[in-house]
DNA sequence: GTAAGATTAATGTTATAACATTGAGTTATC
DNA sequence: GATAACTCAATGTTATAACATTAATCTTAC
């Protein structure tokens, strides 16, 4: 989010410190990594700031949030079962603290329906409305549009760019 | 930002609506293209979130957030130099339309000082004060814990990903 | 069965993100 | 030099992000 680059700027001369034991030779090696890493961690940033850009213009004529939009297609993907605010939470992604607030909003929108359920009162059934689901598919048929920012890159490397993504990810 | 990933979950089972003059093997190639680039998208998406969170733990200890932490890398590049506002803005990636109430934040923290520009009255002049100096200084220090989340990709991997990132920012 | 502890949605708080608006100050045009 | 157009920081608004807290409800231990 909008981190600046360090290697585009002057800013950040001062690299790693390193242990003296270190031979030269590793030294080297380490600061290169270190500085492809940082440059990787700016890079992923700036990328994923420009799409959540696109991604937001692309929703705003449908007048929901990228959050919004989450929570609406993983409704969609139960549907006709409803979902805890709890169960919501764990189908997205990140932590998600703000499940309630998010769904109270939907609602307002009569985009969701909340219900008290029956079996524990302490949980909330989240259900899509048909209005939700209309919203869904007239979404899906001008997705092509959002697609097309992607047509930089091959097939092939964007396959490349999933499989090094998961990697990256991978301790967690 | 959290957006849910589509090709986990059953939801997006409706593809891109093609163009029913496609030969069936262009549509194919079609639906997997738009197909590896969502998940892609997702992929960024999910991948970046996870990297502000650590980031954020990172800065946590030193009381300051990601973009107060940008704006005082930004400031120290141009040390003892001052800064506009604006001049400021520019050098921060995204649209960064909060710049004047960030300043103010770090500015409490005693960590920037803003003055009137004596040259045109609009402006105001932000530099970073020794305090602020210090604590990056600090951080500095830490920096190779922030590395470590990173080395599930070798040096090598990392370029690639360099690569295929500002390839895929190309157009914009 | 009841008290202690756990779970859950809701709320409160601070900072961010994006946008619109405002008002002070500067520049351009005549 | 007056005024129209522009620039800039500041502020307002709504939504998000992350965290803490609360109150209602459920579960477990006894």
């Amino acid at each position: 989010m909008y981190l600046s680059l360090p290697f585009q700027n002057s800013q950040s001369r001062r690299i790693t410190p390193l242990p003296s034991i270190m031979r030269i030779e590793d030294q080297i090696k380490q600061a290169a990594f270190s500085s492809e890493w940082r440059k990787l961690r700016a890079n992923l940033l700036h990328t994923s700031s420009w799409l959540r850009g696109e991604l937001a213009q692309f929703l705003k004529p449908f007048g929901i949030t990228q959050q919004q939009f989450n929570i609406l297609r993983v409704l969609r993907g139960q549907h006709p079962q409803a979902l805890s605010t709890q169960q919501l939470r764990e189908r997205l992604i990140g932590r998600m603290s703000d499940t309630s607030r998010l769904v109270d909003r939907l609602q307002q929108k009569g985009l969701v329906c909340k219900e008290e359920c029956s079996k524990d009162k302490r949980l909330v059934d989240v259900t899509i409305t048909e209005k939700g689901l209309n919203l869904l598919y007239q979404i899906d048929d001008k997705m092509p549009i959002l697609d097309e920012v992607m047509q930089s890159l091959s097939l092939k490397e964007a396959e490349i760019l999933n499989k090094l993504l998961e990697r990256l990810r991978r301790n967690s």
